[in-house]
DNA sequence: AATGGAAACGGACAATTGTCCGCAACCATC
DNA sequence: GATGGTTGCGGACAATTGTCCGTTTCCATT
């Protein structure tokens, strides 16, 4: 399935070890093919949202332990089952710019790039989310359902309104701007600036409102 | 530490039953009641992050089925432990723009509602951040160290720095714009868009472009 | 106040996650 | 090819989540 004497192997070695050039390294790479061979099978069968680490350490024939040290959970062997696909994504995207006509405007290489994005998540949608979710949330789509969240979108939205209706701005979709702003301003984002990024309340403020009052 | 007979309850009847006037409705009212003080204990002791459902239920005294019957998961009873405060900033919020002259730009109360919210959110980042957490992530700022989000980063900063260099745009808050464009083309974000709200491809990139790219 | 059916309780249970540690395989050195 | 230290494996375990169902409580009706 794969050279023994590969020496450029295809994962990019999550972490640690990968010691010299032989035995070792075999098993290694041979646990990692057999855990993303099962994964990949599981997911085919029982739909991505119905496996867990669990069975895939068992029909793999792998101990827990063996794969959580090279897994810490779903959303990474997703995203080594994707590697390959989202290597070659974000090569052509890089190389979109790249070679791109050196006066070709920044803004329009931009929105290039959010168009191809955009097509690229359509397509693989379904692994997606789930790398997404694992990473990211618990249960999808349930905050917009939620009050605050709800009570935050019907008191946005009739402004937007307003302002489209008293000329201030136009030709934006409402709902997407909407639902774009609350996830801006959603503590998440506020507390990663302000706490990782050691962004102030007023950087955050201007930057938001950047985008969202001046911009618009 | 509450009239018993206090007829408006000061939580939402969050879905079913409450029949009625009395006896089952009681009980109800004072289950909820102990639920919410034990959270709250806990959550004061061990902080916001080690709390369980099965702790709480514990504590309280009632079964985990109860429990789970009136909250889904952690993020409901914080929720619901919120509840007033949350209330009572979405009504500021709400008068604030009802109140406001209507001659006041539509704009202008959008910034001013940006300003309060993320006020808001800088005062109550620690429970607000385990309420958004349970609703929507597990291990909040992870997502920004994977190697997709660092290398889209990569790509795009560069690209809105020579935007800015060279006129495109200017007074922006690069990294801001960069992080608040990646989770606005988050594969939730437009599944949700997609999925839920029926956008198409197209409608979706419009208006992602009219926000980062016509907008900036 | 007895009775029957509906609604809600509680806690046992199955399913998962993530950790820990005794044991085995491996490589380097002699 | 024996020896010893290191690395990594496997699977038992503790901790949680979320569900299910037999039992209890409650209300309405008679």
């Amino acid at each position: 399935m794969k050279q023994p004497n590969d020496e450029q192997d295809t994962l990019p070695d999550t972490k640690e070890s990968a010691a010299p050039g032989s035995r070792r390294e075999e098993r290694d790479t041979e646990y990692r093919r057999r855990i993303l061979a099962t994964a990949s099978d599981l997911i085919e069968r029982r739909g991505t949202e119905c496996v867990t680490m669990y069975q895939i350490a068992q029909e793999a024939g792998v101990g827990q332990g063996t794969l959580y040290r090279r897994y810490a959970h779903l959303g990474e062997v997703c995203s080594d089952l994707m590697q390959t696909t989202v290597d070659t994504f974000l090569q052509s995207l890089g190389e979109s710019v790249a070679e791109a006509d050196p006066s070709t405007p920044a803004m329009r290489q931009l929105s290039d790039i959010i168009s191809l994005s955009i097509d690229f998540i359509d397509q693989k949608a379904s692994l997606l989310h789930t790398i997404h979710s694992m990473y990211v949330e618990k249960k999808s789509h349930t905050i917009y359902q939620k009050p605050f969240f709800r009570t935050m979108h019907d008191l946005l939205q009739p402004l937007l309104a307003r302002a489209v209706e008293q000329g201030e701005i136009r030709d934006i979709d409402i709902p997407l701007t909407v639902n774009t702003l609350l996830v801006a301003v959603s503590p998440n984002q506020y507390l990663y600036h302000r706490d990782v990024l050691g962004y102030d309340k007023k950087r955050f403020m201007e930057g938001i409102c950047r985008i969202f009052v001046k911009g618009l």
